[in-house]
Order: structure tokens, then C-alpha cells, then sequence
DNA sequence: TGTATCCGATACATAGATGTATCGTAAGGT
DNA sequence: ACCTTACGATACATCTATGTATCGGATACA
């Protein structure tokens, strides 16, 4: 009666949207073909239409779920640790870091598919807001548990939580997207940004 | 004889040039039709073909000028205050660092077509390296005049030069995207920019 | 088993981009 | 003044992508 949105349909736009992360990453949202989406997820651009009224809605659709995922897996984490009582005497702010950093697509395709959505965000208005946004999220939950551990005695700031953390985030992506031109596999990828990432962490921090 | 490469032939492909820097940065390489570039620089597809093989050779030249641009720009700036002599004692190297760092497209369509140059980076391997080899030669650039102030003897570094430069020049381009992101108009982008700057350089300083 | 519905495939009409081949014209040499 | 060459415009053939309209089959339900 009232769709109950068939077990298929959501299994077909689930698998419409894996793939397009791919393809849009690998060529860009301009230089993918829906046909070429379809074709990556096993169907025709009938099932395509059938799901989503344009390339545009689909990328929309997937640009959303990327950041919500990013956004509360960092939130998650955050809270795990919090939670967990990790916050003590011996632990490594460095090693706290890096592990909330390394949530989030530092793939090679994923950072790929965030410069996809990045320059997006650069071109249209009103996505760039809802970017800004979704970013100043993120920032604010690295800022917060920054924050708890000054409040815990641990170490003191030579910054504001929030710019550190703001920081922090650029030097990130700065580190993953080079990392990622270097055409160093993930590992890699992870260790170099983490290495200058750690600098930054001890840059903040007052000694 | 010799094609003493007629001198409308230079100026035309310097206009179509120019009009593909400007189309890319407003729709993307890919979004880009060869027609839209040559209208924009008031000449047909005739003309495109007839001085370039395609539009992707176009895109190659156009970022091989933008980086030559940019490097030699910073590299020039950096001799000039280096000559003026103008790292005597009371400079403030918030101030010289800014001075450099506002060189180089931090316009809006400027970080755009930066954006575009990036993307290509990661996604073809060999133009990666180029990207990066470029790259490398701005901070070294930037690291040579921080050198030239350390040893100055005006202030002291908490991390080496080249790591600095480095990390100044993730910021200053993670605050220049950002700022064209939230839409502001040239003038305030440089400024908020700066600012952020200002504070990473108060960080990187030893008081 | 019959039937209604939903969803994805197929086929088609259209639009837009690409690259090439040809043409006209203006500049330069003799 | 004539001829040649260079350069950009025009016209055309081809290809690819898009979106829609229609079809076929599976699934749910009686």
C-alpha cells in the first residue's frame, strides 16, 4: 500500500550510488556518462531514470551522504573516546589525533570524490554553503574533545580549540590529497600525512 | 621563411589562452566545450584547431604558464625583499609572509582554476609529478627567504624551514578556497585569509 | 492460477560536441 | 601587380550523451 519502498529499489539506488562514488572519482562529474554508472552498478540508465531524476540529484544525493557519514564518524569516535575514558595521564595527543584523522576517505578514491564535491562546493553557492557548514561540524567536534583534554589538566594550547582544530583539518587534507599524487598506495598515504600532521599537533601544544 | 611565428598568430593563441583559463575555472576542464573557449575569445573552432591539437594540449600549456607564473612571482618577490634588505630587525614576518603569499591567483576564478590544475594532478600520474615538482620549488622558495630571516638572526624557528613553508602553504591555500567558498569578494578573501595565516606564523615562530 | 503492480531493460528521438576538409581573404615576397 | 602562403571561418560527417516512451518479466496478493 503505502510504499514501503521496495527491498529492491533501495538495494538498486544503494548500488547506483556506490558506484557513482566511483566514477565520479575516477573521472569527475562532468567526465562521467550516466550510462558510465550504470554500467559500473550492473544496470541501464532505465534503472537510473527510474531512481533519480538527474546526474545532478544523484550527485546531490551522494555529496549528502558522504559528509553525514564523515561527520558522525567523527562525532562517534569522538564520543568513544570520551566515553572510554582514553583521556588520561600517559596518552599521546599525537596517536589521539591521528586516529580521529583517519576516519574519513583518505583512499585514494575518496580523496578524489572529496575534491569532486570540494570544487563543486567552489562553483555553486548554495552547495558551498551547505559544505561550509558540514565542515564547521567536524571542526567543532575535533575542537571539542581538543578541548576536553585541555580541560582534563593534559597539556595546554597555544591556540583556541577551534582554530587549532581548523588547523588541523586543512593540514589534513593537505597532506592526504598530496599524499594521494604521489601515487603512494594507503598505507603510505596515511603514515607521510600522519608524520607532518604529528609536527602541527606538537606545534599547537605549549611544551 | 623561417615562421617568425606571425604576430597575430602569437596573439591569437594567447587570447584563446587566456579565455580557457577563464572557462575552465567557471565550468571545469571537462565541462568546458572547445566552442565555449573560442567564443569567449571571439574566434571559431578554425582557429582552436589551428593552433592547438586538442583541448586537452590547451589545458597542458595553460597550466605549465599558470605554474611558471606563480613560481617565478614568489621566486622574484623573494629576491626583491631579499635585495631591498628588508629583513632588518623590527620587520614583521606576518607582514612578509603575507606580502609573498598574496602573489598568485587568489582571485576567485583564480582558486578555481587552481582547483582544476589540483584535480588533474590527482588523477594523471605523470602531471602529479609535475604538480608537485612545482610545488616543491614554491616552498623552497618560501623556506629560503624564512632562512634568510633565521639567520638574520631576527627570530627562531620551532621547526625546519622547509616543513614550515610547507605547512604555510596548505593553510594559505585551505584558507583562500574556503574564503572564495563563502562567496566573499577579493578583498575580504586575502584578509580573512591572512589572518589565519598570521596566527600559524605566531606558531611557528619561538618568542 | 490469475491479475495487478512495480521496476528495470530496450528502443528511439534529439541535442551537442568533436574533428576534419574545404574555402576565402589578408599579408608578404618578388 | 601577381602569386603564394598562412590563418581563421564555414560546412559537414560522426559520435556520444541525454531523456523519454514503451515493453517485458518478476513479485505480491487474491
Amino acid at each position: 500500500m503505502s510504499t514501503p519502498a521496495t527491498r529492491s529499489r533501495e538495494n538498486t539506488r544503494a548500488r547506483l550510488l556506490e558506484a557513482a562514488a566511483q566514477v565520479f572519482a575516477e573521472v569527475g562529474l562532468d567526465g562521467a556518462s550516466v550510462e558510465a554508472v550504470c554500467e559500473r552498478a550492473g544496470f541501464t540508465r532505465g534503472a537510473f531514470y527510474s531512481n533519480f531524476e538527474s546526474k545532478d540529484e544523484l550527485f546531490l544525493m551522494l555529496a549528502a551522504s558522504v559528509s553525514e557519514v564523515r561527520v558522525s564518524a567523527v562525532r562517534t569516535r569522538v564520543e568513544e573516546l570520551t566515553a572510554a575514558g582514553a583521556l588520561v595521564e600517559g596518552c599521546d595527543p599525537i596517536d589521539l589525533v591521528q586516529q580521529i584523522m583517519e576516519l574519513g576517505g583518505d583512499d585514494r578514491l575518496g580523496v578524489m570524490l572529496l575534491s569532486e564535491i570540494r570544487i563543486r562546493a567552489l562553483r555553486d553557492r548554495q552547495f558551498g554553503e551547505a559544505y561550509l557548514a558540514q565542515e564547521r561540524e567536524m571542526v567543532s567536534s575535533i575542537a571539542q574533545i581538543v578541548d576536553d583534554i585541555v580541560s582534563a589538566g593534559l597539556l595546554r594550547l597555544r591556540l583556541p580549540a577551534e582554530t587549532a582544530a581548523r588547523m588541523l583539518m586543512i593540514i589534513w587534507e593537505g597532506m592526504t590529497v598530496r599524499g594521494a599524487m604521489a601515487g603512494q598506495d594507503d598505507a603510505q598515504l596515511r603514515h607521510s600525512g600522519g608524520a607532518e600532521l604529528g609536527r602541527l599537533v606538537q606545534l599547537l601544544i605549549e611544551p
